[in-house]
DNA sequence: ATGGTCGCTTGGCGA
């Protein structure tokens, strides 16, 4: 068994009771984190040390940073991939481990927002998203388990969105958002969530304004995406939604995946 | 078209 999970925490530091829950209730063998919000030398790893996980950082300061928890020993490590347009944002990191479902490469991204549709954020967001997909598609392995977990900041499917006429044509939801994301997925990665819930219709992120929660105004944005490999042995995939009624909530919730064997 | 709320930081920026 296998159970790993992905979460836009928005500051590791003023999330530390909601992830020190979620470590200790939900048990995650893996955890993938984003926006992490603080440099190595400032993640509280004291708040974590009596857990048994190994951690993973790639952070920076104020901005972005990335992280992984695995209850496995860390073998390679990488901080960056090739083709990243912004290779200076901490937004990406890598790990393998051998799991008990099989030897696993892991992945936790932060794509890039994009801020307005048409500026050149949202530009660097697309030539992102383009790389990551080439980046992708050549460490595909038919014999490794490859899981993407992250912050995709597109919403690929209505489905995926409140309400897509109001939403037409605003950032994450544009046309060609969601071509380059349909694009990643391609015939080598699953999504896991929809795999295992085909007609749900749930959000893993709503925004702090407008009550946004309260009235549900949400979109489907943070995904565990696998290959064949890993998907064939997916049980259940889930948005943990119960994180985004606490006191203090990232805008965000974590969507978690079973693999067995 | 603007502002709504957070978290970074302490004047705005990013989301």
């Amino acid at each position: 068994m296998l159970k790993i999970a992905t979460w836009n925490v928005n500051s590791i530091r003023s999330r530390l009771e909601h992830v020190s829950d979620f470590l200790s209730s939900q048990i995650p063998d893996i955890l993938l984190l984003q926006e992490t919000k603080c440099t190595d030398d400032q993640f509280p790893h004291d708040q974590f040390s009596s857990m048994p996980y190994n951690v993973s950082l790639h952070g920076q300061k104020s901005y972005n940073g990335v992280a992984i928890f695995s209850k496995y020993p860390i073998d390679e490590v990488k901080t960056n991939f090739d083709g990243n347009p912004i290779p200076d944002q901490a937004r990406f990191l890598e790990i393998t481990c051998n799991t008990p479902v099989g030897y696993s490469r892991i992945i936790s991204v932060y794509v890039p927002n994009g801020g307005e549709v048409g500026s050149d954020k949202f530009a660097i967001k697309l030539d992102f998203l383009d790389g990551l997909k080439a980046y992708l598609d050549s460490i595909q392995s038919k014999d490794e388990n490859l899981i993407i977990g992250g912050d995709f900041n597109v919403a690929p499917f209505d489905i995926d969105l409140y309400d897509p006429e109001v939403l037409k044509n605003t950032t994450c939801c544009t046309e060609v958002e969601k071509e380059k994301m349909l694009a990643l997925l391609g015939d080598n990665f699953a999504d896991l969530y929809r795999i295992a819930n085909p007609d749900l219709q749930e959000f893993s992120w709503w925004d702090y304004r407008s009550a946004g929660f309260a009235r549900n105004h949400g979109l489907r944005i943070d995904f565990l995406l696998a290959n064949e490999n890993a998907a064939r042995k997916l049980k259940e995939c889930y948005i943990d939604k119960s994180y985004r009624s606490l006191k203090k909530p990232s805008d965000h919730v974590p969507v978690v995946a079973v693999f067995g064997v």
